[in-house]
DNA sequence: TCCATTTATATCGTGCGCGATGTAGTCGTG
DNA sequence: CACGACTACATCGCGCACGATATAAATGGA
């Protein structure tokens, strides 16, 4: 009769809380970037891109946390769309640099609204925002370790 | 020159962050699910199998938070395996009701040891990890009001 | 220089995840 | 009972996300 310390009910499990938090996240953010005609993805990589332009997929990948098997087509799709260019460097050509366009710098506008959007959504204040993101980020650079 | 209030960074985003940490935490159950032949939405769905056996497609679909067009699919992949039978419902033919097989239910034996490895790898005691996995339930609720 | 190794990206196959749409079964109201 | 509205799943198309594999370029000795 001792007391289960471990839970093994998904409600319980921080695996399922942070899935199912993901999902719902992504899908309040779909109205708004269906208007701007990007996915979330691809939205996340021209943030990265806003702050740090002229990435190599590589740097995107170590960025975003993702293999470049999946930034490929994705950085083709956003290439497609007019948001980047691809180029392969000059001194190392496996690399590819990805800069963004004039379409795609222009996206940047919209990014305040969206994040007030997204924020009020949550009904938390920033400072328990700001502490849940350090929290969630820790638990994510720990699992990576 | 006042404070910025709203980041737009991708890194202080909370949008990111759960991003991130969920696909991180998928990847580190990844090796071990792999051992039993089970992706991770497919353990998901028997962690709720297990607690209530017999659930309906719409059932499960509420409680794993997502749409029946991706469970279906999901639930066939499960039968396949022997994990779980389909059979439409007797007085409401439209139902489709899941239940475990005597092989899905004897995985369940394997989830504390696996539950035990990611809260391990997540580095928080289980206060923090309970504290956490509130808040973000919290807010995945708030988003999907 | 030559060649094995490593590195950066690309390709392929599988399984989600969801919007849009289809279909069969059920319900409600006259 | 008829019939339109609704409901529960299923199907389809697209875009991730990743493991496995491929390819071409760079690197590092012997």
């Amino acid at each position: 009769m001792t007391a289960e310390p471990l839970p093994t009910k998904a409600d319980d499990l921080i695996c399922f809380a942070l899935y199912s938090a993901s999902h719902a996240v992504t899908r309040a953010y779909a109205p708004m970037l269906r208007d701007l005609g990007l996915t979330y993805p691809q939205y996340i990589a021209l943030t990265f891109l806003w702050v740090e332009d002229g990435l190599s997929v590589g740097g995107l990948s170590e960025r975003m946390k993702m293999e470049t098997n999946t930034l490929t087509p994705l950085m083709k799709r956003l290439e497609a769309l007019g948001h980047v260019t691809r180029a392969r460097g000059k001194q190392d050509e496996r690399q590819v640099f990805v800069h963004l366009t004039e379409r795609g710098r222009a996206m940047q506008v919209h990014a305040p609204e969206i994040t007030r959007c997204i924020v009020e959504g949550t009904g938390f204040d920033l400072a328990e925002l700001e502490a849940l993101v350090h929290s969630v980020t820790r638990l994510r650079d720990a699992m990576t370790r």
